[in-house]
DNA sequence: ATGAAAGCGCTAACAC
DNA sequence: GTGTTAGCGCTTTCAT
């Protein structure tokens, strides 16, 4: 394997033309099963493997499926890409993946990479490109997105119903007693950030409960971010004794500042996050939260991406979310707990 | 764009051969002042970029640089995963990424890929392949480790000094008064979970402790390997004061375990990690552990790689692990406790 | 300094 | 069915 062994090896070895090797190869056309096995055995003996640039070059598509993630180093995208990749395992394809970093510059460049390169389709995560961009890339090349619902491509998106999760945690926390709430968002600029807020307050307001704006904080969905916003909500002074937060890193981060505070979770404060990622039902305690199947809506988008690829459609996916109820949440003190229906735990 | 621009066009466009702008590109030869200016003001207007895949099959360098890494969910792995991307992003290299899944077979597979595909270099994050194996590698493509030592190619290893670290945390909670361990080790086909174990146990031996056998426990390097290896110390009913683990992931598993059976950390247990991944320091308590700074061990590995392509000589590289002393450890019960010397605290 | 021409390894339209 | 012949888009001798 010193000199890599080519098309025209095996096809001088056999003693047939590379277009019969070719063919071979591709299934392209019939071929005399006597040669078939000759050309199949030459192939083997010599461990030939056709040269993907060549191929690519040659007929115009590269195996390769570009994904764009947020962030290499997120619990949440992680899983979605473990998903991917497991699916396109089982395929000729590969994922090729950059990194967004949340920043609309990067994921232009992004895009702009995976183009140059040719993939033979696109798998957007998240991401806060705009959708015209994006409807003008799925023109070129087969785009499925993974977290968000473009304009125009709705039957592209695999996306988790927000508002339903967001509906279930509040219902949770109100059926628990809970009155006074605090909320933390994530950064608005993103559609589910927008989404969870909304459906929060709505829900709450169905209630007869409304959140006092001091106590509507938001900030990057990041652990960092949870935790600098849990420190402004404490700084109002405002009492309340459920906080919700958009999702499970900001609930972690500030889990840690209403530690710093003296605050229990959840004898004086109920937390609540949202996605389910690994680490929150390992908090202590474990999270009360929402599940997004990540890593099932990962394969979901890999396998829709090979549809489209095939020429065939692909129809939308909304993933259902389901409530987690674990011991981060609890009725208020003074109030004794109703049994909620329909919940679940682990 | 949608009829992608060539080569070709721009030289018909600047009226020169393909040759000249080939060498404009490549800056392979000298060309007339006026002519490169007249072919880049062109190849600007055309927004010409030259097809990846075309000068990949040319000049066999493909300009993509081959990463393995163990797992594409992971905290740990993520971040020298961010490391090698922000550092390749300022190059014309892009990362292709593999998960090895810590299985030999599918970490072959990986590694069979990407040199089909052709990558200019290979980065492996950890894994358990065989050394020899890698050794062949290394001498078809520019090869450089990260997590691991080599044999034989030491000098183009990223690695941290594990016995140091775990030395360190050692040292620190004898000092803080402990004399009864538990311990929960990695798996042992992984190089650094060895070191970690030989070290700590060797530390305390130095110490004239001793952890009992059914104290000496292992798992796998995640959540649900230490929340399991921690049931089963605390099945011994054996008492102990300080619970080392050899890795975060490891400890925030244990953790669970630990507020499962009501003991507090660190007022029953003092409990330590290793990594610092970035949900350590928001545990409640925030965990003593060491760093890896890993994302860092990414950019070195990802400038090696580059090095060694460029055909320059790098060196090895140790990374010295630093103390991180936070909320997770304190003296045991009725002991006061004294200064370390040394220690960091955040 | 620059153009012509021959590949890189493969596929596909075209003959036979 | 199968071989011949052009490419795919770029790089790189080899001339001039």
């Amino acid at each position: 394997m010193l000199v890599p062994v080519t098309l025209a090896h095996v096809a001088q070895e056999a003693g047939v033309s590379p277009s019969t090797v070719s063919r071979i190869l591709n299934g392209t056309a019939n071929v005399t099963p006597e040669k078939r096995a000759r050309v199949e055995a030459v192939i083997a003996r010599l461990n030939f493997k056709p040269n993907p640039q060549a191929q690519a070059l040659a007929n115009g598509r590269s195996l390769t499926i570009g994904v764009i993630t947020p962030s290499l180093n997120s619990t949440f995208y992680g899983e979605a890409l473990a998903g991917v990749e497991a699916v396109l395992n089982d395929t000729p394809y590969h994922p090729l993946v950059i990194s967004g970093q949340w920043r609309p510059e990067r994921e232009q460049e992004a895009l702009d990479v995976l183009l140059l390169r040719r993939v033979d389709a696109v798998i957007l995560m998240g991401g806060i490109l705009d959708d015209a961009i994006l409807e003008r890339v799925a023109q070129r090349v087969p785009l499925v997105a993974l977290g968000r619902d473009v304009r125009g491509l709705s039957e592209r998106c695999v996306v988790m119903d927000n508002r339903l999760g967001m509906r279930a945690i509040v219902h949770h926390l109100l059926h628990l007693g809970h009155r006074d709430f605090a909320f933390i968002g994530g950064a608005e600029r993103q559609q589910d950030a927008v989404e969870r807020r909304e459906s929060a307050v709505a829900t709450l307001h169905g209630a007869g409960v409304t959140i006092p704006n001091a106590l509507l904080e938001s900030g990057e969905y990041t652990e960092d971010g949870g935790r600098e916003a849990a420190g402004r909500l404490l700084a109002t002074g405002l009492p309340f004794t459920a906080l919700i937060c958009a999702n499970d890193q900001m609930a972690l981060g500030a889990r840690l500042t209403l530690y710093r505070h003296g605050l229990r979770v959840p004898e004086d404060v109920s937390l609540t996050g949202f996605d389910d990622v690994i680490t929150s039902s390992l908090m202590t305690p474990p999270l009360t939260t929402v599940r997004q199947a990540i890593y099932d809506m990962g394969e979901v988008a890999a396998r829709a991406a090979l549809s489209l690829l095939r020429g065939e459609g692909v129809s939308m996916q909304v993933f259902t979310p389901e409530l987690i109820v674990r011991e981060s949440t609890h009725p208020p003190a003074g109030v004794r707990r109703a049994a909620a229906p329909s919940e679940v735990r682990r």
